[in-house]
DNA sequence: TTTGTAATTGGGAATGATTCGCATTTGCAC
DNA sequence: GTGCAAATGCGAATCATTCCCAATTACAAA
């Protein structure tokens, strides 16, 4: 939360300009406790009175993907890519079958395993994706057909 | 490879009835070493001579995937899910993000990892998604921007 | 501060993967 | 063999995402 100015900085390091679209995303999708869709995004921000586009939430969201500051994933049953935050503290989530609730877990069980993957074969890790699922919570005794 | 017998069984034991279509789509994903689209199935059952709809395609992924006879993913640089086999000898991929090619990895570091979800959080683990994303062998040396 | 230029944006159209609707066919239990 | 639910074909519909292009904006250099 040394806020502010911190995004800008995030952004010029990467040679993206400081819009006040690519603020309001970051500092929303910061205060975020879970992914969020493109689109769900979008109408958060014009809720609270940011008059932004579809296109440049899309725009946004995926150049800020590809320099890895936030973190995009889909989802096999839930056909939309949904966008996170990309607090260091490396997470993952797990996701419930039933109610498609996600909920974060901080710290990684593959810091070996990739590095095994290095040496067995010629291949050089740059990240990876991980989610677990199954029945939350609230959803506990339902079963499947 | 006791195959043809077994898709039959497979099939019937999850109440999906036996056709000619999912036997294909069973046959052909079975001897795939990669992950396929559902287009590029489509196009490969064509070039065997046989006679299906891409809506068939989709729709028998879609049920055995429900089954949990295939494995069903979509990767966030290639907008487009892809399905293999559920050999059940657990693996996982390396993804280039350079060329896209998919190299499977046989065995899984996520045992422990799970029993710890359940038993910290109220979660039942039912399954998992992992990829892990890099340059491969033929794409190591190029850098991104 | 002003200027020049490339990056960003809006908004709507285009795309492309996936799903749907419905009439027809097929699997299979009885 | 009959009957009915499930599966299929094919085209239309959907829906997320990308693209196009003119207008705007960020920001580096003067
Ligand atoms: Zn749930
Ligand atoms: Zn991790
Ligand atoms: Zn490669
Ligand atoms: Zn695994």
């Amino acid at each position: 939360m040394g806020a502010k100015k911190n995004y800008n900085d995030i952004l010029k390091n990467r040679n993206l300009k400081v819009t006040k679209h690519r603020y309001a995303i970051l500092e929303s999708l910061e205060k975020s406790k879970l992914p969020v869709s493109a689109e769900s995004l979008y109408i958060e921000l014009k809720k609270k009175g940011i008059s932004i586009s579809l296109s440049t939430v899309y725009r946004s969201l995926e150049a800020l993907y590809k320099k890895g500051i936030v973190i995009k994933s889909i989802l096999p049953d839930y056909n939309k890519a949904v966008f996170e935050y990309n607090h260091n503290e490396h997470r993952h989530h797990m996701i419930c079958i039933k109610c498609h609730k996600m909920q974060p877990v901080t710290g990684c069980p593959l810091e070996e395993y990739e590095k095994l993957i290095e040496s067995k074969f010629n291949f050089t890790v740059k990240g990876h994706n991980l989610e677990v699922y199954g029945y939350c919570d609230g959803c506990e005794s339902k079963t499947e057909d």
